[in-house]
RNA sequence: GUCCCCUUCGUCUAGAGGCCUAGGACACCUGGUUUUCAUCCAGGCAACAGGGGUUCGAAACCCCUAGGGGACGCCA
């Protein structure tokens, strides 16, 4: 019997994401279990995107849910490089061989025909897809235009009639009729591979056994397995887990969940809980036993138990597992370290000191002063906003454009945070110190206070949105109607400044 | 729009045809303990999406409908 080797692949795209834990703890235990190897792999090949520092909290907060691996980018491993931006060359020579052997083409297409296709077909009521028409070159054209240098992709070719049978260790074959499949690309303009190549690829190398996934990569699932066939390689057994989800059900989101691991161990949750609540995420313990450690989850571990419906990520449940752990799993000795541990971070502590020193005249005057740093969300009413000039209404959609502005920094920095809301209230025509009042009353709770810029470039995205999010819901809430119309305002005032991105 | 997946209390779930009058937990409500509050303890509210089959018997199996979600990128 071979041994199991299961991994996690995260994309350095963003925050460390819950959904991200979640995956690995399964991965892990799967692995665990079969006393195989859990691997983590680094899937940087989004050159745009993909960062050092995402790539190191990404680590540091797997580590801190102690989900160990075997091998990765930090220990190393018998099958690295663990970092897929390493691994070009690999790629390389593995598509070379699927353009041998006909199983890919090159593209030249741009993408404005692309797009144009796509409308098109949308239109008809196709299912959108690349139209084959780089397939027809002929070898010499082919040659020609390489010679010329014009920018391509690779393609992979794929069946047109037929079905693919996706057979799935936690449900019935899914069939998927081949037309219903693009011809993916499998290398990019850039040189570097795609997520399906370099994740086919890599899975063969590094020896995967089982890929243990969400359920968004059913649909993908035939380009891989069509990979392993071209390539003459074993396909691993895949599972498909189900997605986490936001009350509303649709698929976990920052926008309206806090969604980044680092927001929970601000906030004070222990590790063993937050891993704790994400094993009973579609997963139960055949006892019923509701609190329990990754070691004995580990121990009573079957994937067969993951039940398929979508969990809903509601965070009351966790709050009272975390404090069972808090007051059961803790003796006042180690409650002690740990919340000074969690308390005393000199770095964060450093930065706010330069905040509240001019502001002390005791020692005893820091904790009211910067109490709210390290609070939950600050005890607000909708009194609490009363304000000479500004209707509930007008703080509303401060706190909403704020939220979203916010989230489009990417460099976060004080100064950057600063810009942004100084434009903001310019395009408002509000004046900045009006403007910032709701703020203040967000994020401190009261509008005697340190800096609310300094307060939120400390706090970061996820804490001061989630306090935003949490005044909006103080004033009165946001309609949907209210919100749709809100949008529209703020993409208009942003207007071509505005960028797209991921949310995850 | 096309394709795919999913569907048990508000939420997380147990349930592999008779053990189901559907169990547990969170939340909520009530009562008790506690100088208060919290904890803790006891109790209560609350679900098999709908309709057809199959079967002596269905929450479980099959079909249809509805609802929800996901995928359709030179992102992963």
């Amino acid at each position: 019997m071979t041994t199991v080797r299961t991994r996690i692949a995260p994309s350095p795209t963003g925050d460390p994401h819950v959904g991200t834990a979640y995956i690995a703890l399964f991965n892990y235990c799967f692995a665990r279990q079969h006393g195989g190897q859990f691997i983590l792999r680094i899937e940087d090949t989004d050159q745009v995107r993909s960062t050092r520092k995402s790539e190191e909290d990404i680590l540091a907060a797997l580590k801190w849910l102690q989900l160990e691996w075997d091998e990765g980018p930090d220990c190393g491993g018998p099958y690295g490089p663990y970092r897929q931006s390493e691994r070009s060359e690999i790629y390389r020579e593995h598509v070379q061989h699927l353009l041998d052997k006909g199983h890919a083409f090159h593209c030249f297409c741009t993408a404005e025909r692309l797009d144009a296709v796509r409308k098109q077909q949308m239109e008809n009521k196709q299912q959108p897809g690349y139209d084959g028409h780089c397939m027809s070159l002929s070898a010499e054209e082919v040659q020609q235009k390489l010679a010329a240098g014009e920018p391509h992709v690779i393609r992979m070719k794929v069946p047109r009639e037929g079905k693919c049978v996706i057979k799935d260790l936690l449900r019935e074959d899914v069939e998927i009729e081949w037309s219903q499949v693009d011809m993916q690309v499998l290398m990019k303009s850039d040189g570097l591979p795609t997520y399906h190549l370099a994740n086919v690829v890599d899975d063969h190398l590094m020896k995967i056994t089982h890929v243990i996934r969400g359920e968004e990569w059913i649909n993908s699932a035939p380009k891989h397995l069509l990979l392993y066939q071209y390539f003459g390689w074993e396909a691993p057994v895949l599972c498909h887990m189900p997605l986490l989800r936001n009350a509303d059900k649709s698929k976990l989101s920052k926008r309206k969940n806090p969604t980044s691991i680092g927001y929970y161990q601000r906030m004070g949750y222990l590790p063993e809980a937050v891993i704790n609540y994400l094993g009973m995420m579609g997963w139960s313990m055949p006892d019923g036993n509701e609190k329990f450690s990754v070691q004995e989850m580990v121990a009573n571990f079957d994937i067969h138990r993951v039940s398929l419906g979508g969990p809903v990520f509601d965070t009351q449940k966790l709050d009272w597992l975390n404090g069972r752990y808090l007051r059961e799993s803790l003796s006042d000795e180690e409650f002690l370290q740990r919340y000074a541990e969690w308390a005393l971070r000199t770095d964060a502590l450093r930065q706010i000191v330069p905040l509240i020193k001019p502001r002390v005249e005791r020692f005893s005057d820091v904790v009211p002063l910067a109490g709210f740093f390290f609070s939950g969300m600050p005890a607000i009413n909708a009194e609490s906003f009363a304000h000479k000039t500004l209707s509930a209404e007008d703080q509303l959609k401060i706190l909403q454009f704020v939220a979203w502005r916010i989230e489009e920094i990417k460099d976060w920095k004080r100064d950057v945070l600063e810009q942004a809301l100084v434009e903001l209230a310019g395009k408002l025509e509000i004046k900045i110190r009006d403007f910032l009042y709701p703020l203040f009353i967000a994020i401190a709770g009261t509008a005697v206070s340190t800096s609310v810029i300094d307060s939120i470039a400390i706090l970061g995205l996820d804490l001061s949105r989630a306090r935003l999010r949490h005044a909006m819901q103080v004033l009165g809430g946001v309609s949907g109607k209210q919100q749709k119309k809100l949008e529209k305002d703020y993409q208009s005032l942003r207007g071509a400044a505005q960028q797209g991105e991921g949310d995850n």
